[in-house]
DNA sequence: AATGAATGAGCTTTCATTCAT
DNA sequence: CATGAATGAAAGCTCATTCAT
């Protein structure tokens, strides 16, 4: 007999990872606002109630592949960024691991920027926002507040080694890149995002460093 | 009886234009998924079948936007780039006048993201994918092919501007960095793309330009 | 052309009475919670779909329903009971009245009072409760004030007819009788709702009425 | 191992009272039409399955409801109107110990009023159809059947107590006056019901009674 | 040029019930 | 005795589209 407090049973683990797999290679493959549970359903080959066992709602489903994959992403990045010691360097390997991640899980990838820019709740947030204020109260620590380009603009400024720059924009501008990557992935399952991301390195490099 | 040449009715352009604005006010609030021929028609105080009579399917109406909307952009940004003679100048008028007409069309920005993101054909294409296959017979010309900045990258390298680079890439993505305007605006419509706008001309000036 | 005002189409009304019609006897037959917008296009012969695009909701119909019942019953009974000068008579033209209404428009009784007891809103009010709050504001004038008993009972006490009583509980145990009635309706459509409503008459006047 | 002539182990007639009670706690808020098997056994912190694993059914679940409650009624009713001797005293000791169980057992009443009046078998019949027809070949006896206040009404015409009337007809208008009680408690949980069975009994008291 | 009416396909969600453990 | 998992049926509702007028 299990205790109270224990987790969920491994079936109910092993079936939930299943059907964030389908849903989103569902999601990748039709997009968004053409992804039904009833696809999604059809996709595993069970019934479409089964999907609405596991997870209680569309909107759970969806939130918890989202979170599923920053999870992942964030996992990779964050070591790889903390190996480096100067800003630059942090940046490059922001970038590097980044793509490298997306390179690895395509789908996924391609998944959630499908989600982040088609999700809408009843009254109109988008999921980032939705996050953002579900998490108001309870702000996200560790890996996560680390993912924030941010952190290392402010941080390169503050030694010295990149110019005087709008920390916010930049990120802004950055992220905006770096999901373009996303976009391009869903239009072209070989597009070469490690190419982008070397680009991309050179790009912010040299945008950022403080001039001789 | 008209006679076959003429073209559309004037009753007809002023409808189509009454009711493409009151998509795109309806999309930019309310985002593509969620927005439907039924609101569009609430929006302009007119019957649902109207606005199928003026664009045969939902798919044609959303197509029209995106043209008239991009059309519209290229009538602004086309003199700016061509006003400039180095590739360096051109580069930025590219971005800076991009981004004063996200400014001062707003609303249009938004839908056209919004859709651009959103929608699909019945086959899963996205809508940048089915206009250029509409097009593929019947390439676009004029100003829209004058729209590429990837025109730009060739010829700042080949008058030695530009250091090497991948004119693909640094296509990419600078129109990832600038679309990421859109999606901030989306968010934000007191988001300033003037001043995101300024830190992009620096970041790509700096990113391009050939060191000596 | 129809002016803009000009209230529901002729075909639009005849759609809607054959509806509402149509949703009576399957209420009255099957009862409220077993009756659903599929079950009510099946007995009409239409789509589902037709009944959602001339009842917004299901709310909306049985709505619908229930006010024009209801109306229908006051336009009955108010003149019967404004034929009456005496408290006396006004009750048992009221009582009377209203068994006569509920005899020829059985089903209609029956459905009505399934509705009533078996319809919730989201917020868990009943139809009565969510009819009272939507005219709060917007208070029952004419027919609908006078058919409330309570006027009838003060009106004895006032003149004397009537013993000193509670007029909002004997008010409760008439509209309970009554209201038995299209119970037993709907168990028996055979039940004597005249015969029943005589004994009510009965009831009620020595009930009330002052002792010598 | 039980030997097969034990009853029901305590165990488990424990779990069927707090399964009951829990399921009379939600109908009597929720509303019959309302209330899943899924609520109840979240009310009573069990799974789903447990509630069926003692009750076979949703409709078995319903019924013992009904008939615990109803006994309960019973328990008290009939020693009420035993310990009276005239018809009259019976009639009011009838109305006046429901109404006192009413009180009592709010909730209780509330939920029975709820399922009788939302209960449907699947052929359409009504709970209390359901009840007569299963007990048609074992028909009730004791308490039960000494409920009837049709009884009173004609030990009272016997005994000269009461003028002529129809026994069934006042039956059933005294039945419903006093489920009426039931009702409103469900609209206002502090209806007072004591004072309103004061009144029928004045009522019922008047409406009976052999003039002089 | 405009529109009211109708419709089928699809959507998310709820739910009582079955079954193996 | 208890439960997690699965499921099919049905619910209310949305929507793009067709068609006759």
């Amino acid at each position: 007999m299990r205790s109270k407090e224990s987790g969920p049973t491994f079936t109910e683990q092993a079936r939930r990872t299943q059907i964030v797999a389908a849903a989103i290679e569902v999601i990748a493959a039709a997009g968004y606002p053409r992804t039904s549970i009833a696809k999604i359903a059809d996709h595993v080959g069970i019934a479409k109630s089964v999907v609405l066992y596991h997870f209680a709602t569309k909107n759970a489903l969806v939130t918890a592949i989202v979170e599923d994959v920053l999870t992942r992403g964030a996992a990779v990045m964050v070591p790889a960024m903390a190996a480096e010691t100067t800003a630059a360097g942090k940046l490059s390997a922001y970038i590097r691991s980044n793509m490298r991640f997306m390179q690895v899980n395509q789908r996924d990838t391609v998944a959630v920027l499908e989600i982040l820019s088609g999700f809408r709740t009843e009254s109109g947030l988008r999921l980032d926002q939705k996050l953002e204020q579900d998490t108001a109260a309870d702000p996200p620590q560790g890996d996560m507040a680390l993912l924030d380009p941010i952190a290392i603009l402010e941080l390169g400024m503050g030694r010295g080694e990149f110019r005087e720059l709008s920390p916010v924009l930049v990120r802004n501008a950055l992220r905006a890149a770096i999901d373009g990557a996303a976009w391009e992935l869903g239009r072209d399952p070989d597009y070469d995002v490690i190419a982008y991301g070397e680009e991309l390195v050179e790009i912010f490099a040299r945008a950022t460093r403080r001039e001789s």
